[in-house]
DNA sequence: CATTGTTATAGTTAAATGAACTAAAAGTCT
DNA sequence: AGACTTTTAGTTCATTTAACTATAACAATG
């Protein structure tokens, strides 16, 4: 990477009238970039952010996402899932890109400029253990979060916004809850993330008539009640309908 | 800066498994950062986007985004208001985090991670002079967009792509309008947009059902037939609604 | 084994919204 | 004065939404 870079003072990134026409080019490769993973899952009566314990300065004790620095000749996406499997043992979860932040006075090593990633997966994937090299890990509720490391409250709430966002106009929200389900949980679920109540059978109806779930002819057990119905989502009937045209909306 | 960070290898950030624990610090302050702004106007048929042409290697004669580097002791967001005034004029104009971009070779020069800005103006704010030495600013046609330098092409799809989710749930495409228009403009800039059509009385029907629009008192003049009335949106007003619950919707 | 408790499921209604269309009115230009 | 184009008003029918009632299904309990 070094070697490549020229060290002249001319006009290498082709502005006419920018800030560093004689500053030495050298002068603008003293950031440092780090990710950050914001893993949002799902239990019982509500969203769970996946946190570790911070067990040294800055920030010592403190709660903070699963982050780390990006190697110069690495690519982001590649490093948020290094950093995530090394830090909490998860694999194989799909990372989307959120903000970047770069405040200046931001962390105190340095110029770190931070990319969000987050992800939305069924808890189920993933019990923190108490044993073994993961065991600061931890899900906190979403609801009352405590006040993490650095500007991380931050970019979690940014996380949480367009994910409000996305999930009425998107099927993101089977990615919380296990591969079968019932309707009931499908609509805690929602009534979570939105923070309202549905009616339960128009959203039964609603659901159903988009013809996305698929009838596992499974139930419930071990309920004091008459069991439902677990569903699954078929996400290849959605393809299908997407190219027809349809739309979700919740 | 250069003073503040420390040399030594320890576990300064804080994580324990990271895969720099015996790397010099040093090693990963190599980034450089830039900005690239995507300003999009609409003018009579279509969506405008804003380039400059590039004079010098690499990439040059090609058009490319105004955009950057980042001082390291610069904050971002000043970065890209500095950034878009020095290469095209534009002040006072609020610009929107999209997202990074920050491929390993992405650019011949080193690591150089970029980050998105946009934003959304009224034509009527910027005619590029043919002098001056902003001579080299162009709108050009959104619709069959030539091939930008580096991964400009990206950045600008990924802006378009989030413009279309937005615009139909946030009154944003009045910003694209000079403060005076008709319901004609409106409807026009919004099929645009979105790639469809309306029903013109349905379309009027609903937006004045909203109460955003103010009636300027004015008309149009100029044309060859009945003059369409001028609105405004008013902002005011549409902040109250929020609070009351109102959702736009289109 | 009947009773209890809880939830799933079906069905009904009135109100609100949306889409498609017709037609008249209002102004500018030649 | 007349032609032309766009704004504006109004109607109709189909669809969707919201709120609610009522019944059926089943597990657990004693």
């Amino acid at each position: 990477m070094n070697k490549k870079r020229s060290s002249v003072t001319e006009d290498i990134l082709g502005h006419q009238f920018g800030a560093f026409y004689k500053i030495p080019i050298e002068n603008f490769f003293q950031f440092a970039l780090s990710v950050d993973c914001v893993i949002l899952g799902y239990h019982e009566n509500g969203l769970k952010l996946l946190v570790i314990e911070r067990g040294t300065e800055p920030h010592k004790g403190k709660k903070a996402l699963p982050g780390d620095l990006v190697y110069p000749t690495e690519d982001m996406e590649l490093a948020a899932d290094r950093v995530l499997k090394d830090l909490t043992g998860l694999e194989d979860v799909y990372l989307t890109q959120s903000k970047s932040y770069g405040q200046v006075d931001r962390h105190p090593i340095g110029r770190v400029v931070t990319v969000g990633y987050y992800s939305l997966i069924s808890v189920d994937r993933y019990q923190p253990l108490a044993s073994s090299w993961a065991s600061n890990v931890v899900w906190v509720d979403v609801k009352g979060l405590p006040q993490l490391a650095f500007d991380h409250n931050e970019i979690v709430n940014q996380v949480l916004s367009t994910l409000r966002e996305r999930v009425r106009l998107q099927p993101i929200g089977f990615e919380l809850l296990p591969k079968k389900f019932t309707l009931g949980q499908l609509q805690e679920l929602y009534e979570a993330i939105l923070n309202t109540s549905f009616d339960k059978a128009n959203f039964r109806k609603k659901i159903l008539s988009m013809n996305l779930l698929q009838d596992t002819k499974e139930f419930q057990t071990k309920v004091s009640h008459r069991p439902a119905k677990l569903f699954s989502f078929d996400k290849d009937k959605y393809e299908s309908l997407l190219e027809k045209g349809f739309s979700f909306e919740m």
